[in-house]
DNA sequence: TTGTAGGCGTTATCAT
DNA sequence: ATGATAACGCCTACAA
């Protein structure tokens, strides 16, 4: 072992710790050590494989450089690539990004939370859970800086990265619309969560205003048995006198438990029935036919949210932001 | 802010830091703070929210908690799997994980290691790649837990977690004449990484123990142009004259490419060619034909990992150990 | 231009 | 049963 500390250095070179520091800290500029002095400082500290540690800094100067981010579930895409982009920015600015799922528990965001909390970091990316909202709060009113990202709650003061999904959801049922459908049927979570509540909005607007709305064709699904409730969703949507010919599903993992069901029923896209997506699968290139989809800006979404939160741990900003950003639709399998 | 330590606790109550501390770290039992003060000083400690400090801690202890995860790409469902079952089982230790990147690039590789020396981190998780192996030997030879997963090189003393890559492609190859395959085709990516070597010589042997080896039957990829390349790669397997009845993927990101390929030209699964890969993708379920797929004991490849990591921590072992696990092949798509 | 000293929050050692 | 104090490695105000 034997760490390498700026004293030990200031020992080899006969020196104060001051002088060390202020050296490798790139301040001797500051009218303070000579130029000759810093150079034999440099090279004893490279000689010896000085390495700072973070944590005596950390601890020194109340910050850590590092954010706590709080995801769904890592192993779905969406989340995967969210927190890939984050991580990619927020190390720019000599971030660590120390990556934690929920698993859509509350329980979990509660504890995770707290882990978090005694690292400690300097700020919280969070994507909540259902119930996620006093655990959001207790941090806003703890005066940590906390930037929620793909879901949020507006009552609550904490900058926010979200995609307009009211609007993302009308251009699905646009695109279904323009194919030509008539009955339309939407698989969507059953949550409380502002962002499905939505896209469920977004569906039924734009249903009711170009095509026809049936309470009927909407299937909730329960995030626990969402294998079982799609394919009964799909197997009951799917009935001939319902005469369904478009069917939006309202996140990746349903669109592939759904598109799944309809194959093993034998049923084809589009001939049958008609698919839009919200997020993109990779299987979507796996079938000849153009699946459309809705694409979340992800990589913006990453960016935006370090900076919110870079805001946040700087200035101590008290009315936070909340950026809306907006979702396309991709009809080409092709990135 | 004013955040709350255990000396503004012990101010509050009237009493030594040192009490606080022995309480909240639940040492007072040995023979120390009396009963009712240490349910004061508890009591305290809620009501002002106290959150320990696991920065001075570590400072302190001279450990951070924290271990440093590497990937080729998080971005990827098999190492964001891998990402997920190692921080679910060092969360329950106590330690979390930061996770970076490296794209496969061996200079991003050299930086994290840097960062994360700096942070600093207890130990390192890494997929280490092509040409890693000098910033791996430096961590060793700096006394540095390290365990390596996915990939190893066997001439380096670091813990290592493995699967037996030979043997799972002698399984796929063994699948495909099985399936009555004469002529199999290999694609796989052109590198000097152990495991891709092994996936390569585990196909050669198994070939040409039972069936017919023609070294014009593998395709190496090059990463930087996959997509590309890939298509090539299949377009000049598949010709007429070389009858190539099978094709084993020796990735999930090939197979993906691959697949694609095939139904671009117009050949079917399994009538025209027989297919099977290395790691699941979701898409399989797309297609109605089982692919079948070699399935990497993911859960256990990340147990492992955490587990040769704390070893390390620990004692300082010296001989480390290499851990090879057996992957299977899955013929239903299922789960 | 260089050095001294105090303190960040915690734990461990030694006194009382 | 409880407290004072030093130390982990670093930064910085203040002396010199």
């Amino acid at each position: 072992m034997a760490r390498v500390s700026l004293k030990s250095i200031a020992k080899e070179v006969g020196v104060s710790i001051t002088a060390v520091s202020l050296v490798l800290s790139g301040k001797e500029k500051e009218g303070r050590v000579g130029k000759d002095m810093a150079e034999k400082i440099r090279l004893k500290a490279k000689e010896m494989h000085y390495e700072p540690n973070n944590l005596a800094r950390g601890l020194r100067v109340g910050r850590s450089q590092t954010i706590g981010l709080i995801v769904a579930d890592i192993s779905n895409l969406f989340f995967a690539n969210l927190a890939f982009h984050i991580q990619e920015h927020a190390e720019k600015f000599g971030y660590s990004v120390i990556i934690t799922n929920t698993n859509e528990s509350d329980l979990k965001l509660e504890k995770m939370v707290n882990v978090l909390k005694r690292r400690p970091v300097d700020g919280f990316i969070i994507v909540p859970t259902e119930h996620g909202k006093p655990f959001v709060e207790d941090l806003v009113k703890r005066n940590i800086p906390v930037v929620l990202i793909d879901r949020y709650f507006p009552e609550i003061n904490a900058g926010a990265v979200v995609v307009d999904n009211y609007n993302a959801s009308g251009k699905a049922v646009k695109n279904l619309i323009g194919q030509g459908c008539k009955n339309i049927g939407l698989v969507i979570y059953k949550s409380r969560l502002l962002h499905m509540q939505q896209r469920k909005s977004g569906y039924i607007d734009a249903i009711t205003e170009h095509g026809f709305y049936n309470p009927d064709f909407i299937k909730e699904i329960n995030y626990s048995h969402i294998s079982n409730d799609v394919s009964i969703a799909i197997e009951s949507l799917m009935l001939k006198e319902n005469h369904i010919d478009g069917l939006f599903f309202a996140t990746n993992t349903l669109s592939m438990l759904g598109i799944k069901q309809l194959m093993d029923m034998n049923l084809q896209i589009p001939e049958d029935v008609k698919v839009v997506c919200f997020d993109k699968s990779d299987a979507f290139d796996f079938t000849s036919i153009p699946i459309p989809y809705i694409r979340q800006p992800v990589p913006e979404m990453g960016k935006k949210a370090v900076e919110l939160l870079f805001e946040q741990i700087r200035e101590n900003t008290k009315d936070k932001k909340c950026i809306e950003l907006q979702a396309s639709l991709i009809n080409s399998p092709v990135d």
